[in-house]
DNA sequence: ATATAATGTTAGACTAATCTAATAAATTAA
DNA sequence: TTAATTTATTAGATTAGTCTAACATTATAT
C-alpha cells in the first residue's frame, strides 16, 4: 500500500492504460488535474517502488505489482459503490463520489464483510465487473450500443461512464443496467440510435449509446 | 472542514480536554505520537484557523467552532461504529480502528443515510453518545461501576476505553452494554468489585471496573 | 528536412506535517 | 530564593506533493 495520492495515480494509470497497456504524462496529468511535472515527479517515485516500468519520454506501464494494487483499489471502490446502493439504498448517480473516498479504506474485514453481505457479486451498479481478492476479474462479452445492427436484442451490461449527469440522464430515460432492448434504428445523420424497451420507443444521442454497453459482439 | 491531521487534532484537543476544558502541549504530543514543537506549529496554525485558542505556555481551548467540528467528526465515528456493528455484523471490539478512517469520509448523505438506517440512535456500541447533526449530545447520567455502593442494582450503559484488549476482557466475562447487574462486594485491599448477572457471579479487577460506566449517581 | 508545435524533463520554490537540537519559561524542590 | 526539573518554544532540516519557468526531445507539417 501506498499514499493517497499514489493511489490515485495507480487507479488513473491502470484505467488511461487499459487499451494499450500504456499512458502518457499528459494524458495522466489532465486526468489527475495536476501539471506536468508534477506527474513527472510522481511517476519517477512510483517506479523506484516498483509500482510502474518507465523511461523518460516513453510510455508509463504499470508492473505486475502496480496491476495488483490497481484491481485492489479497483476492488474496494467497486464493493463500496455496491454496497452504498443495495445495503444504504443511494442511488447508483450518486455513490461515485463517497465511492472514491472508502476506496482507500485499509481494512480487510470491512471489505471481505462487504463482500460476503452482497453475496460475492460479479459487478458493481454501472455494470463493471468487481476483481476478487486475488484480484481476477469476470469478464462477459461487452460492445457499446452504438455499435449494434439495427433489429437486434440485446441486454444492457454496463455503462462506460459513471458522472452523475450521465447517470441522471439514463434515469430520466428510464434505463438501467440488466433491461433487455432492441435496436430500432440508427441514424447515419447524427449517429442517434432509437431503441424499443418494454414497447416504448426510446431515442439516444451518440454520444449516450456510445457509453452503453450491451451484451454480445460487434456488429 | 480541515485536513484529516487538523480533524485527528481538534478530536484528540475535544477529548482530552473535556474534563477540564483545555488541553497541554505535552497532553496532546503523547496522544498523537508526535513531538512537542509538532503540537506547538500546528496549535499555532489550528489557532490562525480559529479552531482553538491559544497563547504561548498556556493551555489550548477549542473555540465554538472547534467543538462544533469536533463534535461533527465524532458523530461520524460513532454512526461509523454503530453502523459496523448493527449492520454489518462486526464486533464491537474490531470496529474502532475502521471508523478511525471512516469519520474522515466526506459526506452528509453517507452518514445521514446511516443515522436514518439505524433509527437515529443515541449511543454508539461502547455506549458513547452520538451527536445529532446540529452537536447537541443526548446525556444521561453515568458513574463508574467502582464507585458503586454494595446492593445496589445498576445498568451498564457505556464502557469509557474502547481498546480491543478490553472489550475482548468484557466479551470473554460475558459482559455487554444494557446488562442490569447488581453490586455484590467490593474489596478494600485490591478494589476489585464481585457483581451478579444472571445468577452468576462476575469478578472485575478495579482497572476494570473503572472503566464500565453504570446508570445512576455516585455514591 | 528543417521549422513549428506538442510533449516531456529539470531546476527551483512553496506548503503541510513532521523531526532534532538549542533555548526559554514555568514549576518544583532544596 | 535559587537550582534543578519539567514543559514549551524557536530555529532549521526533511519528505511528500504541488507549482512555474526554462529547457529538451519527439512528432508534425509544410
Amino acid at each position: 500500500m501506498g499514499t493517497l495520492t499514489e493511489e490515485n495515480y495507480i487507479k488513473s494509470i491502470y484505467s488511461l492504460s487499459l487499451a494499450t497497456g500504456e499512458v502518457f504524462v499528459s494524458e495522466l496529468a489532465k486526468k489527475l488535474e495536476v501539471k506536468l511535472p508534477t506527474v513527472n515527479s510522481m511517476v519517477k517515485k512510483l517506479a523506484a517502488k516498483k509500482f510502474v516500468a518507465y523511461a523518460p519520454y516513453q510510455g508509463i506501464k504499470l508492473t505486475d505489482k502496480g496491476k495488483k494494487e490497481a484491481l485492489a483499489i479497483i476492488r474496494k471502490h467497486r464493493l463500496a459503490e455496491l454496497f452504498l446502493v443495495k445495503v444504504m439504498g443511494l442511488g447508483w448517480e450518486e455513490v461515485h463520489e463517497i465511492a472514491e473516498q472508502l476506496e482507500h479504506v485499509n481494512s480487510e474485514r470491512f471489505y471481505n464483510r462487504m463482500d460476503e453481505l452482497l453475496n460475492y457479486p460479479k459487478a458493481d451498479p454501472h455494470g463493471e465487473p468487481i476483481p476478487d481478492t486475488h484480484g481476477k476479474i469476470p469478464t462477459e462479452k461487452r460492445t457499446p450500443l452504438s455499435a449494434q445492427k439495427e433489429g437486434k436484442k440485446v441486454k444492457i451490461i454496463a455503462v462506460s461512464v459513471d458522472q452523475k449527469s450521465f447517470l441522471d440522464h439514463l434515469n430520466a430515460k428510464g434505463l438501467q443496467i440488466g433491461d433487455t432492448i432492441m435496436i430500432v434504428k440508427r441514424e447515419l445523420f447524427d449517429g442517434s440510435v432509437t431503441i424499443l424497451k418494454s414497447q416504448k420507443e426510446i431515442v439516444l444521442s451518440h454520444q449516450v449509446s456510445e457509453n452503453i454497453l450491451v451484451s454480445g459482439d460487434e456488429t
